[in-house]
DNA sequence: TTGTAAGCGTTATCAG
DNA sequence: CTGATAACGCTTACAA
């Protein structure tokens, strides 16, 4: 910036100026300045303005890659909005781990970005200290409500207990008696819910919880289909499943696949996490859709709210997610 | 720092000399330090530290999320092998335009990454001459043959022009005389290489090229099925399609659900890229795999070698996809 | 309308 | 084995 400068015949404060049109600058001051850096191809540097401002224009997004189905979706959608806003995206992945956790907050306070969003694991207090002490603006995403120290952030969810128990209940309500589930990662407060929608369903549906019908899919495809093959090996093995993700999902088909068994003909499916395509491929997927797009817009707009009014008393925004009803559950459809 | 020091009644110097085990330290001194550290919660501040070194531990990802159907799995990918090798993963999106890919990398290259991976739209000899006068380590992802000049730089991507004629063959093997194609958006090198392949494919296998044939699939779902709705209004309308990448794919699939037009009985489909649940559901795509994977850890290698080695000679990857035969192009199969 | 100079929190050089 | 000090490139009072 000093050669800018010196090129320009003036000094450095009023490059900055110009730069940041920060204070009147005679016309043609600003026009010799902007030829010289436009001579020099200069471009400022970030990093010596972030340490003199205390401001990176940078939000860290925490969460995991591999734990949240929609991590694409929801990390397109958020770098749509930040950008919209003048920020920038940096990743963090947690790894739905303590250690891989407190690894990614760690990373995003020393990279000081202005504010942080993340999709939580344990966040213990140790973490939440860290952000309050530094107060990083900080909104949780997709896990809203674990613990309740977590009422301190913002937070954007989905309602998770009911909609687990209405797949469930919308299998029993056609028949079905012996319904398993494949639930997602343990330790993670959505699975936690949805667990607890599952029972729900059953006991609203006069169906007995059997622990066996629980399958544990952890975090991924393969554990899912493993956890399906000890379903089919049961004595009085289920005739519907409900899947408790995305990946839950996939891993089921696939299992089933192995199996030779047919959706719904031979085994009914409902799943929690819809796909934008499943309308387009059979089986067609009833599913329960959670609005992605929406909670990324909410989280971003909460978030810019906060940076704003740092004040503001903590907002927990929980979405409804929409029930699809299409084949793979097996009954008659009315439309 | 300072805070840390004087409590630990030492030196800024060897509190940093501590934290970066940077030099010996007598055992003691060091403990004093640590447990001041941990007392105070202390952590260093990145940006002041990256200031000072001139490295920012960070590497630029410039690619349209739109464009890309892969987007989140090469984000996904690139993430896991930076974070193993200790950098972050800050996201620019270009949207696939001039100003957008100008914007993305200006941004990057102010914020001082260390290195860009980027998907490259038209890069300019404005914006190369930056990375080059910078000299920011870059590697070109997805497309790296489009202009002469971008051979400067590392590049993996896939082979698009054999790849596609063999989508095209495969149905005039199985007989059909009429196969449109759905192109992806212009203006982008691996679309203007696989219409380069669908004409390639089709003169190959005797068949004329006929324009009307040719769908402009633009940027998305819609203008896909938009091109399939006109394709379908020809007089002597296609038997079969070739989608030039993912979501050309759903859209057509869309449309053809629309016109109430079964795959593959009533009009056969190959596709450029493949999902990893296509074997699940029918139709069952047949379809020409990128090794997605592969290609972000190659990227990833390459940085990270020239980042260690600047004086390496560029190196072109190319990468051959994968052909999945499977149901939608209708033809038997052996296996 | 413009310039001077201090200081952001580190690290690295040079001394001790 | 440890400390003092300059410098990284910018912004922002304060002064002119």
């Amino acid at each position: 910036m000093l050669d800018v400068a010196r090129r320009a015949g003036v000094s450095a404060s009023t490059v900055s100026h110009v730069i940041n049109k920060t204070r009147r600058i005679a016309p043609e001051t600003e026009a010799t300045v902007l030829a010289a850096i436009a001579a020099m191809g200069y471009a400022s540097d970030g990093i010596a303005r972030s340490l003199r401002t205390g401001t990176t224009k940078t939000i860290g997004l925490a969460m995991s890659a591999i734990s949240n189905p929609y991590f694409g979706d929801v990390v397109h959608a958020i770098e749509q909005e930040l950008t919209a806003a003048g920020y920038s995206l940096l990743l963090a992945d947690t790894h739905d781990t303590a250690e891989g956790e407190l690894r990614a907050v760690r990373d995003l306070l020393m990279r000081k970005t202005d504010a942080i969003i993340m999709a939580p694991y344990e966040l213990p207090d140790g973490i939440m200290q860290q952000l309050i002490a530094r107060n990083t603006p900080t909104v949780l995403i997709d896990r809203i409500s674990g613990y309740p120290e977590w009422d301190r952030f913002d937070a954007v969810g989905v309602e998770n207990i009911n909609s687990t128990a209405e797949l469930v209940r919308h299998l029993a309500t056609h028949g079905h008696r012996r319904i398993g589930f494949v639930s997602s990662g343990r330790g993670i407060t959505t699975t936690t819910e949805r667990l607890e929608g599952y029972k729900i369903g059953l006991t609203s549906s006069e169906l007995p919880f059997d622990p066996q019908l629980v399958g544990d899919g952890a975090q991924g495809e393969e554990p899912a289909g493993i956890a399906v093959d000890r379903l089919l090996e049961l004595s009085d093995p289920p005739t519907a499943l409900v899947a408790g993700n995305n990946m839950m999902t996939i891993g089921i088909l696939r299992a089933l696949k192995r199996h030779e068994l047919r959706v719904p003909e031979d085994i009914a499916l409902t799943a929690y996490d819809d796909f934008s395509w499943a309308d387009l491929f059979s089986p067609r997927l009833t599913a329960m859709a959670q609005p992605v797009h929406e909670m990324a817009s909410i989280a971003v707009t909460m978030l810019l709210e906060r940076m704003a009014t740092p004040q503001l008393a903590a907002r927990h925004v929980q979405l409804q997610p929409t029930f699809m009803h299409r084949d793979s559950c097996g009954c008659e459809r009315t439309s």
